[in-house]
DNA sequence: AATGAATGAGCCTTCATTCAT
DNA sequence: GATGAATGAAGGCTCATTCAT
């Protein structure tokens, strides 16, 4: 599957992803158009649809492109696999922003993928995101130290409780900089400062 | 605006906001047919353009009638003004649920709404979202008793904190239910619990 | 159903007819093309699958059309109810040749429809066929003198050998005209003759 | 013509033409899909272009293979020169449906062709059904013992008849088991059974 | 000889919106 | 106010055929 595709030229791989990803990014996958994506592609309307076979699964092709490309984003920034959880996941944070900024289309594309699945293709592109977690939540909780912890805490729910929050606070950022999103690059300091103070609320609470 | 349809018989006006609410709840502001919306209204195609112009200020219309109506039920039940900050969120939680299954395609659309916003009625569908969160946040922190407040916790960052955590943990059930709605029903005992159990460890945190 | 179509104007209905029967007899069902009908009809796009729902119900419609039109033509010519059978037949077949050649592109049509039909609404196809000879075959049946026949002829069987035998024969000049169907006219007086001749013999056998 | 295709292995041979046949027979001439075609025979687009030039003669070639291989097994069984025609053609018409049984998609395609030939080639596939009449007709027909004919009866137009007949029967049962062919082997002695009583008729009318 | 990537016209159908009545 | 016929661009997708390799 998609082998055809594969064995494309870099240069003619990357100017169709290149369309498809900001097609998809910018009208998410009902709207997004193949007509469009052919023209900015400048390929012929046959030949899309014999790499990809229908715009389903076009879409869960990107969807996994996309997953793969943050995936080793994530891997060159080696997570200290020591020291505080509370540092780790204020690390994990900001590089997760780091990446939003130098990726926007893609993590666009990911985000819409996330919350607009297309029904028949929704448990194929949930086993992505599962095996995305899969490999990045265990860095973080490795080796947690729950020895600081309150006594009474149960530290399995006390993390959840930080994921929850984190994807929340995620969205709240993605929501206020939609539409705008080269501005989030010039607000990253003071998005790191309010992200550190809500973390130390939290951890706080926890120890 | 609008004038026109509200003042129509209370008879027609239901049968077509029924119809609409329902198609938009089902299929999403993109793939909702006024076609199918006008056959199931049984008023004439041009009628319901002569109402709301076009499909978007349709939509706008609807999401506006939405939040007015789960307002008018938030009011129903009158929080207890005063007692525990934690009690009364989860007696919030409690009421949001409810009112979500008493309507189901309400609570849908706006939750579309919300993550999926044509892009050219953005902002006017944002303020309607404002409106609402300034109506009813303040009821809950309202005379928030910071006494128990543990020192070093910023309140306000404390219930931002709170409220962010409760927005991703509806959202994680939307996820959890979705495509499967009625099923949640039967699990409300078992949601509750889970839901007051996330509390318990913020309250704990915070306290 | 179809009653918009049919509340048209009497010049745009027969637009539209003609094309659509000239494409459906030229190409068959499965070629014909609604963008060659709408180009030559002159009407747009939408307004033909406004009026026929899709390509199906189109065609569907076609044929009943045509079946009415020559279940009409056929009444024209009023049988003789008595006579002999086989003078009733040969009656018979000259008028369907007549017929046939007043309406070359109903009659293709119809054969079309009768030997390749769409496999979805083949039932309703010919559910309106039994229709069709359900009036007339009992017209030519009808006081049927078996007196004449020579002992041991089962009726029925010889009925269905004449009706089976006229299929062939029809058929057998369809094939032979086809693509030149206007010579057919020059050559009726011939046809007829050979057609007697043929009748002879059977009629010679039964008797 | 075709050489190269012929000068194949056999088994690659055999792969092409089964995976053809079997398209053809299934969809018909129009729907039959190169695409399938070479997915189920495992050679390249290229190639089977290659070899038949296009779809239209690569159709020709197949009803002209299926003619000879009818044809082939038409002689296997030798028809007993003497004896009574009409027994002739009951054994014929036994044998033509153990033929058609045996091969069931080289019957279906060959029935397709005759009655939708693609008008382009429509001669050249009449000429070739022309050649299987004028081998098997004679074979049936030669050394016709007319001495038991009824006076003034025309022996020429009587077997004319009985052929046209024979074909009319064989449509009708055609179109009976349209869809359910399978169904066609268990129902084949009432098939015979009815086939002989109307032979009987027949040969009781000519005699 | 053999491959299969590439083409682009064509397919049927849906859609929000307009406008004469 | 109310109707629904009419528009035609756009939708995803399929197809036989070509051609560079």
């Amino acid at each position: 599957m998609y082998q055809t595709f594969e064995n494309l030229t870099e240069d003619k791989k990357k100017r169709i992803l290149e369309a498809c990803i900001v097609e998809f990014a910018d009208k998410g996958y009902e709207k997004a158009s193949t007509n469009v994506i052919i023209k900015e592609a400048k390929v012929s309307k046959g030949i899309l649809f014999h790499y990809f076979g229908n715009k389903k699964r076009l879409f869960l092709y990107l969807v996994e492109y996309s997953i793969k490309l943050l995936t080793a984003e994530f891997r060159k920034y080696s997570l200290q696999k020591s020291g505080d959880i509370f540092d780790r996941i204020i690390e994990f944070g900001m590089i997760k922003l780091k990446i939003s900024h130098a990726h926007p289309n893609i993590t666009k594309l990911i985000i819409h993928a996330y919350y607009n699945t297309p029904e028949d293709i929704r448990s194929e592109i949930q086993d992505k995101y599962k095996q995305l977690s899969n490999e990045f939540l265990p860095t973080i909780f490795n080796d947690l130290d729950t020895s600081k912890f309150r006594k009474g805490v149960n530290p399995k729910k006390a993390m959840e409780i930080v994921m929850l929050f984190l994807e929340a606070l995620q969205q709240k950022y993605n929501k206020e900089y939609q539409g705008r999103e080269q501005e989030l690059l010039g607000d990253i300091d003071k998005i790191m400062e309010e992200y550190k103070e809500y973390i130390e609320v939290l951890k706080y609470g926890i120890y």
